[in-house]
DNA sequence: CTTTTCATGAAAGGATTCTTTCATTATTTG
DNA sequence: CAAATAATGAAAGAATCCTTTCATGAAAAG
């Protein structure tokens, strides 16, 4: 687990790994073996106690907690706290940023799961069918953005941005009027054109979601969810599912990780013609601009 | 590794935090207490066994012990042994480093400035400001937050989660009706505890943010600005400004670090005394558990 | 070859961790 | 308000885990 920034070897105290790497040469044979072992299945270490690993590794038990003991870990606790603390400081380092060493550690550790929650939505951008759902939304007829709860807002913006960069967004709610107008229309479904519903959703609140994820489907629409890393409806209703990991230690979930995806969703679609959309967005500021004086 | 996606989350068997997720509204009082410990600290849980957790969550090792059988995990060694096939699934990790090198060149510039951004906005938290604002925000008498045009999702939002975890927090627009309300309030000037008013605003777009603001002052309340790096406004009338760099190169400008510093607030906020928030919050899950079987 | 040193695991002890039982207390229901 | 139900932790028991001790055998030294 790197963190997103190159990570500072601290130059006094080396890591598990390298303690082992240090003295493997020198060790008798079966404790080679078991040292061996733990080299190999660095990361599998905190899962297991001295006799799994004694099993394993073909060795006794009493063999690595000698083992142990001569590495410099008092016992198996003793090793696991090591690699919790390489685990904390490795987690983080700003790009030189030293200040941020004053950080609240929760706050920290928050920081980072935002950053590595980034680099995840990021990377999603990659996927083929991120292309796909970017056409999907750039192509639809029309385009209906729905969010629940804490990330109700999240829709919003989204489709409020969204209609900046193309025609025919709109905003809907399953408890207010315009459901009986999404759902009453029913030719939708034989249109050349499809329509095209964005979900926004994180799963602790949402019921209303799949219920509408089947109802887009029957009706013939294309179905974009975006949701959290905890989602698991979506992919049954629709391939098109993309996630904004939300869970970051803090009391309340994060948002920022869909934002982000709204965001460049919006980015994507606008860049399919940017030259539309940037006169449209010419065209929004004039006009913002002209209300503002009012 | 592994890709960010994970392949195919099984439908059947969820993740550990999803498990917790599902049940942790309808929980008894100490258990959902645990539970709540362990989602926020789920990346630590491979270090602890069930008495470390009863400890540190603040309740009896019994009690750890029939949450986890509660939870399906046939105690703490089952607990780990999910963890470790999720980890297996690569449902945890990110190492899209060197992945990330096919990434478009102008998002991999997004990327790298949505997580300057974020740091940035981290690193006000350290500010003495920040906290003057969040006792400003936990101890005001009533909240008001508004936010406009692009960003008026991420103020109801705020607004949204914010009352999750305190009193009288409203969302206000300022071309709605509550308006008329909010200014005909005017002996909240004398009183001993004054309302709040916090301001989600970015550049371009507000010429309301300003007039606002001055009103609010004038009457009487106290005013925090969440805002992006262009705002030149709101440093004249509170010095409880915040800035959430928005210009990423993108067509469209990002909200992403405007969230994270709602976000924070929310979080800061609610560990001003954890307790109450975390009964408010709990109250709340229970609540949309039953409205969503409606 | 003998002696010394070292490596090793079996066995037992001690410590820790988990679970079961049960009495007390809180909450819900009638 | 009373009865029933649920929640909770203390205590004890069971299971697991780690270490100490010691006997055995192998390698190294003399």
């Amino acid at each position: 687990m790197k963190s997103v920034f190159s990570s500072h070897p601290d130059v006094e105290d080396l890591g598990v790994a390298e303690r082992i790497q240090a003295i493997v040469g020198e060790l008798p044979r079966q404790e080679a073996r078991v040292a061996q072992y733990m080299l190999l299945n660095i990361d599998d270490l905190v899962f297991q106690n001295g006799a799994s690993i004694a099993r394993k590794a073909g060795a006794s038990e009493v063999t690595v907690s000698r083992l142990l003991r001569r590495l410099g870990f008092r016992g198996m606790a003793g090793l696991k706290r090591e690699l919790r603390t390489q685990r904390d400081e490795g987690s983080i380092d700003m790009s030189g940023d030293r200040e941020l060493d004053k950080l609240d550690p929760a706050l920290k550790h928050a920081l980072d799961g935002e950053l590595r929650a980034l680099v995840s939505v990021f990377s999603q951008t990659m996927d083929p069918r991120w292309t796909r759902a970017v056409r999907t939304v750039t192509g639809a007829q029309r385009v209906f953005v729905t969010g629940f709860q804490s990330v109700r807002g999240v829709a919003e913006d989204l489709s409020r941005r969204l209609a900046l960069v193309r025609d025919d967004v709109r905003f809907f709610s399953a408890h207010d009027g315009m459901l009986g107008e999404w759902v009453g229309d029913v030719e939708a479904r034989s249109a050349k054109r499809k329509d095209c519903v964005i979900i926004v959703d994180v799963v602790p609140y949402a019921q209303e979601a799949p219920l509408l994820a089947r109802m887009s489907r029957e009706a013939g629409r294309q179905l974009v969810v975006l949701t959290d890393e905890l989602c698991h409806w979506a992919q049954s209703h629709t391939e098109l599912v993309f996630h904004g990991p939300s869970r970051n230690g803090l009391i309340i979930e994060s948002t920022v990780a869909l934002t982000s995806l709204a965001n460049l969703l919006v980015d994507a679609v606008a860049r399919r013609d940017p030259a539309v959309a940037e006169r449209r967005m010419r065209r929004w500021h004039k006009i913002t601009r002209k209300l503002n004086v009012f």
